[in-house]
DNA sequence: CTGTTAGCGCCTTCAT
DNA sequence: ATGAAGGCGCTAACAG
């Protein structure tokens, strides 16, 4: 360990006062271009870098900013950190990566840890089994947030999702158009805005299309991978459908499953469309029709949108951005 | 915004002093258990936080660990982050993420801003078009750092990697006793200790099973995705293996877009054998075999070696820990 | 344009 | 067991 260099030691060295230092390296106007170059080779030389910590402190900006999902190892979520990273990082910011796993507790964890004014601001996609949205009432007024992907409505904050109702809607009719007449859902995230949306979506377009809603035909998914497994197939055995619409990928595999077992050819006898991010689509089953959200998009807008807020110049307040999803047809005999 | 508290709030609230709420709120042995407790009662009470910063400058500790990869939107690094944010978190520390995309100019700017002290140590997967290594050598000298999965041999630090050499030399034993004779090799991280490795072992195989090696058999990875597709396509044309190894996905994805234009029959004319960790099996083209690393594993132990390092209690200095990776056989009828 | 003076909030001797 | 005082490194008034 050897001697900390500081802006002191800058000063000493060029004969100058510690303030001029510290305005020369913020690149001030009020410090003349000599003394400014002076500063900068000296500070290079000497490899000097700024304690972070002394300057938050004193200037209340960490440059860092957090981001909260339920979970790094998810397609949708990674690409979006991805996106998040690549705007903060042109901006001079650090990201910080916190995972609730679905966890209220750690959510609240976090949130009010977060409240210390460790970040400048707050990206975050609220974790599902969450009912009481109130520590997210009082962040809000206290830390610039954008909510992505997967908001609250009551919660006064920017936001940014997708068209999860006009998706299923359309992947709806697109199988009504196949020639589907039995069309289940895999029914997930139903505590969240997304979730309620896209079964929205479904309902509305077979109703649209003349054909009937059946509890019969949902599946609700479970925290029990056995028991989401095991209600499948009751309705693969019991209600025969010909298409399935998938809420989210990870009841897409079980059903998977179900029909290797049963024997049940896909996309012959059944087709399935999922909701998933999968990034490696040519290695995927061919017959995955998948309704794929622009992750990378989103998390390049939810970066930029919280930065306009930090830059106090967001045009209007909590604005509500949507984006599209891509209905991605890899079946190709599937319609014709 | 309100008045933000601060131990100074409490100390006035409670009519003691500064330093005892400081030190009570430290659990230091020197304050008694009444005055802790109302210390702490307050704290709740009033929501204090406190704050980093100001604790950073003071103690030099900031609970924060970076970590840097060359992509988060990647199957394995992104469960490698799992790993890490959850032993990091239970912990109580902080984990910031930085992207190198493959650039040595990136990786080097984050590491000499990781200089400041804004963290307390770092892990570091290293990118690959990279010949100098000197920023590390000084870095490693400054700070607590573990190498995970790409790492430099001749960098002194600690270090965790899979059984490269191993997996490839069983996947190609594999395709032996599966009756292939003509083994392709799809080459890629020629630059890193992984990559080597992995070439090695598929040589060493070859040659212990008294096949011939033939750089004609060989597909180099280039940066541009279509010169990987039309070198591929002519070791199809050309050469005609009855099974491709392949050390990254990014190689499996044009094989399988070639092999479909040519209407080569996946596995009965080839198999496929490529490193992958994605996480949907099941959604996954039947016919490929993966080598498949412990992502989350490594994540935890690297977190685990450098909190060690942090506790100043690593048994041996700059351990290098090797994890052992999975062929995942997932075509059922290739060896009968 | 440059320098002086105060702290930011916390921790840490050193006294008491 | 508690308190007083100083300073971590930097920035933000305010003077000159």
């Amino acid at each position: 360990m050897k001697e900390t260099i500081t802006i002191k030691t800058l000063a000493k060295e060029l004969n100058i006062s510690i303030s001029t230092v510290s305005k020369a390296l913020n690149d001030s106007y009020e410090i003349s271009i000599e003394t400014k170059q002076k500063v900068w080779d000296l500070a290079k030389m000497l490899k000097y870098n700024r304690n972070p910590s002394a300057s938050n402190l004193r200037s209340h900006k960490t440059k860092t900013i957090a981001v909260i999902i339920p979970e790094v190892a998810n397609n949708f979520f990674s690409q979006a950190i991805n996106g998040i990273e690549e705007v903060a990082r042109k901006r001079g910011y650090h990201v910080l990566i916190y995972q609730t796993h679905e966890n209220t507790e750690l959510e609240i964890a976090f949130t009010d840890s977060l409240l210390s004014g460790r970040v400048d601001g707050i990206l975050i996609s609220v974790s599902s089994d969450n009912n009481n949205h109130e520590h997210f009432a009082t962040l809000v007024k206290e830390i610039p947030t954008v909510f992505f992907d997967r908001v609250y409505e009551d919660i006064d904050a920017a936001k940014i999702t997708t068209d999860d109702y006009e998706s299923t809607y359309n992947a709806t009719s697109y199988l009504v158009e196949c020639g589907c007449k039995k069309i289940a859902y895999l029914y997930a995230l139903n505590n969240l805005n997304a979730g309620k949306q896209r079964m929205s979506g479904y309902r509305d377009a077979l109703s649209a299309l003349q054909l009937e809603y059946s509890d019969k035909l949902t599946v609700n998914y479970d925290k029990n991978a056995e028991v989401n497994y095991h209600n499948i197939k009751q309705l693969m055995l019991h209600e025969r459908p010909d298409a399935v619409i998938s809420s989210i990928e990870d009841l897409a595999l079980p059903c998977y499953y179900v029909c290797n077992e049963l024997a049940i050819s896909i996309p012959e006898d059944l087709k399935i469309i999922s909701f998933s991010n999968l990034n490696t689509a040519p290695l995927l089953n061919p017959s995955l029709t998948t309704i794929t959200q622009p992750a990378l998009e989103m998390g390049r807008e939810a970066a930029a949108i919280l930065f306009r807020i930090l830059d106090k110049k967001h045009p209007e307040p909590n604005e509500w951005l949507t984006l599209k999803s891509t209905l991605i047809k890899r079946d190709s005999t599937a319609c014709r």
